[in-house]
DNA sequence: CGAACTGCATTTTTT
DNA sequence: ATGCAGTTCG
């Protein structure tokens, strides 16, 4: 994100904005009459609801957009048309989404239908939008503007520490789940002394409350925010400095809101906030399809919109463009089954087409056949295998169908496994440029200052950790000062020294060559290449490779901050539409994604519905997996086939297996049911009992409570002014020694044991 | 410091 | 079954 010129700076005229041929549109000083004959052009190919959301511009409006029944449309006509009436300027209008792909499309498709470039404008993401407001405002939340943005990988390894210093048990509180824990109170706008006491005391055993309070306050010294940060400190900003808000508040007269059945708390709150003086607000979703509470999601932002925005107008988009009747019919007496719904009746003009097909068959090897054999019969009649899709409830259900696909020779492409930036050869190259970036950036640092291996092991790091923690500094900045004394080993301080120098020296060549380049240069002269290059696993070289590209990657951004900012916000890893290939990926990932058929396996009790949605006794975990099968069913637009087998290997145990629930909830008039002969489901003998080998009630944890001896090596009260000339202390390596002369906080001794070293005033305590 | 061993959990995902 | 993380041993 480095436009070169800022269309927010508010104190210059809007009107120096290049912004495109917006200007050679009606929107400013035209006559009310050309404006209508544009109008006529792309308001005239909508439907009578659509054309409503795109028309009521001015106040609340909810658009409840089924599925298939052309949102994305409905978004980019009412965004140009409030334009082209002349209603707001492109930077007074602000539109976000949830992914980068979707703002993409935004930007893409009103782009095109205004016939000019999107500079300048608030289209993005969430997390992108509110980055772009922190950065302006970050020391108002105790941040320096070029914070660094860290990725769930920094915040578990951060979180990890605390756990440790805390001595909590990380067997029962793994660092993911506390991430989890702190990652929900941010969805739900909650900064450390805002969380409910209730809350904090489901957690006391491990800290979780003082972990958060810790964790915020360490980041604000690594000058780091994670991805909750960037909007809670984004509502925190308005929320505390209401001068600050009221500009935002004038300045975005339009309020676009994508997903909105998808926000949490955090967005819900911010969004109210700037919508609060014109109120004008434009919130598209389907309550069907929310899928994402689990994640912090609320689905009450869009039950409660009326209530929120009073006045606010309802439309219904309830005219499908994509599927037949049958899977209409078949994905809305399924969701009928749902509680609390806003209620939407989808109909379409499409002609009947086939009915949607339930398969019962033995077990995941046969339905794996069917699968494929279906795709070979629809391929022989030369259907495209773009066009085709495999939805599966989680990731590892995909495998079963990749061998099966291999078999057959029919290509097929994975989504939603590892991107490009997340494997681990990338995520070392970056925090590689982090570290010279920025070389606060403990994460980054900790996470390369062995690697390659430089013999820089615990404990070096745990006295580097040490020191630093007391001291409240960087992990760089307290090794440069312990490089100075004799803490560390000659070995150890001789690496650190040349490491610390190469950094310096990279750091100087930030100006000076290109970043690619100096990319290219950090990785080899780290010996970071090298040691892919010796390594003789398999993978090695498409690690190389993918090194390669991604320092082909970086000539796309005009810096090295440039790029760094779009590795932390807009990991997006786009695949080759051009090849025919099968798609495979979870329901999850096909939201917003339409195919002409689409495979729906698995459709058993225990592993759709999941079986975690199954234990906890509410009816909304249910619910929302109900919703996802919704949204399987309705990615289809001529043909859906749904199977379910009586017998999988789960987790490597032979488990039979019921059909889902949701199956009995389908219209029968939708559907065509057939299963494999001698298995009907029910049947009392065979099914619908555990034919593992053992009984699961043998499954019993088992948690011994580990805690690592933690003895503090350093401390903060001893660090400084309280030792005098020759006075007696103990220090943790080298044993008794008398003071000979201090330094500011270094202190030269001389040992009874180890002779005369210069040591850090806080390793040393009074005997 | 690295290799071998052990126990354990194992949905969904974006930024 | 499998992979990951943490521990133990050389």
């Amino acid at each position: 994100m480095s436009d070169p010129f800022d269309p927010f700076d508010l104190t210059h005229p809007p009107e120096t904005v290049p912004s495109v041929t917006v200007d050679a549109m009606p929107h400013s000083a035209a006559p009310a009459a050309r404006s209508f004959v544009n109008a006529e052009a792309y308001l005239k190919t909508l439907n009578a609801s659509q054309r409503q959301a795109v028309e009521t511009t001015d106040g609340p409006v909810l658009v409840l957009a089924g599925a298939g029944t052309g949102k994305t449309r409905v978004l980019t006509t009412r965004l140009s048309h409030i334009l082209l009436q002349g209603k707001a300027k492109p930077w007074q209008v602000l539109a976000v989404t949830f992914t980068n792909k979707a703002a993409k499309e935004m930007r893409e498709r009103v782009a095109d239908m205004l016939g000019g470039d999107v500079e300048g404008w608030w289209i993005g993401t969430f997390h992108a939008i509110a980055t772009r407001i922190l950065r302006r405002h970050a020391e108002v939340v105790g941040l320096r503007p070029d914070f660094t943005i860290l990725d769930t990988d920094d915040q578990i390894r951060l979180v990890k520490q605390f756990l440790q210093a805390y001595e909590v048990d990380d067997k029962r509180w793994p660092a993911r789940v506390v991430v989890g824990i702190i990652q929900r109170w941010k969805d739900r706008g909650l900064t450390p002394d805002q969380v409910p006491k209730t809350d904090a005391e489901d957690y006391v055993e491990a800290q979780v409350l003082d972990i958060y309070k810790d964790y915020q306050q360490r980041l604000s010294i690594l000058n780091a925010a994670d991805f909750g940060d960037l909007l809670l400190h984004s509502l925190t900003l308005f929320r505390n400095h209401p001068e600050i808000l009221a500009e935002y508040q004038k300045k975005f007269k339009y309020l676009l809101v994508d997903e909105y059945q998808d926000t949490n708390v955090c967005q819900y709150l911010w969004l109210r906030l700037l919508a609060q003086k014109h109120h004008n607000i434009c919130c598209v979703g389907d309550d069907d399809q929310s899928i994402y509470s689990w994640r912090g999601a609320e689905v009450g932002n869009i039950l409660k919109f009326e209530k929120d925005f009073p006045g606010a107008e309802i439309v219904r988009l309830e005219r499908n463009y994509r599927s037949t009747p049958h899977i209409l019919g078949a994905a809305s007496g399924l969701i009928a089954n749902n509680q609390g719904r806003l209620g939407k009746t989808l109909w379409t003009d499409i002609d009947d087409g086939e009915k949607v097909v339930v398969r019962g068959v033995w077990d995941g090897d046969e339905e794996a056949r069917f699968v494929g054999d279906e795709i070979e019969s629809l391929q022989a009649k030369k259907q495209s295998l773009n066009q085709m899709a495999v939805l599966v409830r989680a990731g590892f259900q995909t495998r079963e169908f990749e061998e099966r696909l291999i078999t057959l020779g029919i290509p097929y492409r994975v989504l939603g496994g590892l991107r490009f930036y997340e494997r681990q050869e990338i995520r070392d190259a970056i925090a590689y440029l982090r570290v010279v970036r920025q070389p606060d950036d403990d994460l980054a640092f900790e996470r390369i200052v062995n690697l390659p291996k430089r013999g820089i092991g615990d404990a070096t790091l745990q006295i580097v950790h040490s020191f630093a923690r007391a001291e409240q500094i960087s992990l760089t900045t307290a090794i440069t000062r312990l490089l100075e004394t004799d803490e560390l080993r000659p070995a150890v301080r001789r690496t650190l020294t040349e490491l610390m120098a190469d950094f310096g020296r990279w750091r100087g060549l930030i100006e000076h060559i290109p970043h690619p380049e100096l990319a290219g240069q950090v990785l080899d002269e780290a010996g970071y290449t090298t040691m892919w290059r010796q390594n003789k696993t398999p993978e090695a070289p498409g690690r190389l490779d993918n090194l390669k590209e991604l320092i082909v990657a970086m000539e796309d951004f005009a810096s090295l901050d440039a790029f760094l900012e779009h590795v932390s916000l807009v990991m997006d890893n786009e695949q080759n539409p051009d090849d025919d290939k099968v798609t495979l990926m979870t329901l999850h990932g096909a939201k917003g994604l339409e195919f002409e058929t689409v495979f729906l396996p698995g459709w058993e009790d225990g592993i759709f519905p999941h079986q975690r949605a199954l234990d906890d006794g509410g009816s909304g975990g249910l619910e929302e997996e109900r919703r996802l099968a919704y949204v399987g069913l309705t990615r289809a637009r001529k043909r859906a086939l749904i199977s379910f087998a009586a017998n999988r290997r789960v987790y490597g145990q032979w488990q039979s297996a019921l059909p889902s629930r949701f199956i009995d909830e389908l219209p029968a008039q939708n559907i065509d049911r057939f299963e494999t002969a001698g298995m009907q489901a029910g049947n009392q003998d065979g099914f619908g009992h555990n034919t593992g080998f053992f009984p699961q009630s043998m499954r019993r944890p088992v948690n011994r409570r580990q805690r690592l001896p933690v003895e503090p090596v350093a401390t903060s009260n001893s660090a400084h002014g309280d030792h005098k000339k020759s006075e007696r202390i103990f220090h943790q390596k080298f044993g008794y020694g008398t003071i000979l002369a201090i330094d500011g906080d270094k202190l030269d001794i001389q040992f009874e044991k180890a002779g005369r070293k210069k040591v850090m005033a806080s390793f040393v305590k009074k005997p």
